[in-house]
DNA sequence: CGCTCGTTTGACTGGTGTCAAGCGCAGTGG
DNA sequence: CCACTGCGCTTGACACCAGTCAAACGAGCG
């Protein structure tokens, strides 16, 4: 395949894509090589429309705010951020984590507000895409819509995955379930290796995200320690007894 | 405004479409009545490409089994329905319910099989469309792509309303929200009059959904019936306190 | 009349939350 | 170099919400 080498010649060299390292496995792809047919329509016009800005922001700062106005949609680059909603008394649920490569949420490609917020957990470089522009691209190019579609049922289905966890899991089953699916991500995006992998989460977003209490997180990962299960140390996590994992995810 | 006549002469008078209820408000409008701007292009070309049946299937009759290959996407005329996630040890989670005008769901389009089930609960008429023709008409009318992403915004906020239920609230305010999301819901339609309508569940289909035993919702709904909050009967609800159901509903 | 299905109720169990204290470590400033 | 501090994690004692098991009831229906 050389289409590699193709779509290199069409990402201006100065843009901070030009290195991405998820590229190949992003939505941006799609959006910022153009049609990818080989036709004779100038690409380099639309390409023009298609305005992004690279920004960095430093960990436990917000990307987004709940309900506030903004004409942009966010793309994480680098590091890690997730999507939340915070509660009456200082609660918080984590509704997703965003990886390299990830789209705050596809929904937000046609909304100006909405209901969640985000919120680096590194510090994390991210792409602001503008939403109208974004908009005219997907519908004049059928199948930038195509890939945006995979990715919007590839979030219906965790959505959808982690409500049958909170709803019928056990703590333990719902911690190795993360685990697994953070795991799954980072190899789709060549992020970890030989069953280890950067963890720069604290029990606290564990808990918030699976609907559990630090405390207990704590004691549930203090047994998966002892159990010889994973290692967590140094924000970095080493799956020692990957079907062991799995078996616990699957149970009940 | 005459649309609503406008609307009428597109659809053909033999279909059932013709004395929908929930018309105005369904995606299948959008799709049916073709391009909205009054323009020269032949509408009845395109139409004649959309190809939908109409069916009818008993409660408890599975609509679409996970996992199965399928060219339809369907689409709830009349009674409710459910998707679903069956687990092992007879344990299901409930997704999200389907009311009429409702679509299984919009990532449905897209892709030819889904990892969820889809069950009537009530008696329902549906409607197959082809999920190919489905797409075309999606790409090549803007506004129907529009209107797709609003439905698709509206089904996200929902699960992740539903994981922060599932993830932060007690048993009480799960249930109660759940009412509640419901009775919107139902309202939107039309189908809500004087803080009473029908309401088929099975206290089963509410803890499946809620992820709680029906035991303990059992014990719950009894809580409000003596509080005088709501009455259920005859698969009928009525709500006698909105504001106390609301308050619970918004504890933690 | 005697099914079946859905609901209710009681007694008891257990998983997870709450509260509180202590530890280790990194950063910071004297 | 050492205290001080804050953060994240761990641990223990105890409380409580919700699950489990079992029995009984009522309504619809053949």
């Amino acid at each position: 395949m050389n289409s590699r080498v193709v779509e290199q010649t069409k990402i201006r060299r100065r843009s901070p894509c030009f290195t991405c390292a998820v590229r190949d496995s992003s939505f941006c792809n799609a959006l910022i090589r153009g049609d990818e047919q080989p036709s004779d329509e100038e690409p380099s016009e639309s390409q023009a429309q298609l305005k992004q800005v690279h920004q960095t922001i430093r960990a436990r700062q917000n990307i987004y705010r709940a309900r506030d106005e903004t004409e942009d949609v966010h793309v994480i680059c680098n590091g890690w951020a997730f999507r939340f909603v915070q509660l009456a008394e200082g609660r918080r649920q984590i509704l997703s984590f965003l990886l390299p490569g990830d789209f705050e949420s596809s929904a937000s490609i046609f909304k100006s507000h909405r209901p969640f917020s985000i919120q680096a957990l590194t510090d994390v470089h991210y792409c602001k895409f503008n939403r109208v522009d974004m908009q005219t691209r997907i519908t004049e190019q059928p199948h930038v819509l195509k890939e945006l579609a995979r990715f919007w049922g590839d979030e219906q289905d965790c959505a959808d995955h982690a409500i049958a966890s909170l709803g019928q899991q056990s703590a333990e089953a719902r911690i190795s379930g993360l685990i697994i699916m953070l795991m799954e991500r980072l190899r789709a995006r060549g992020m970890a290796h030989n069953s280890s992998f950067s963890f720069p989460l604290r029990q606290q977003h564990i808990a918030d995200a699976v609907g559990l209490t630090p405390v207990h997180v704590s004691r549930v990962i203090g047994q998966f320690h002892m159990a010889g299960i994973v290692r967590i140390a140094q924000r970095q996590i080493e799956i020692l007894d990957e079907t062991g994992l799995r078996r616990i995810a699957n149970a009940r």
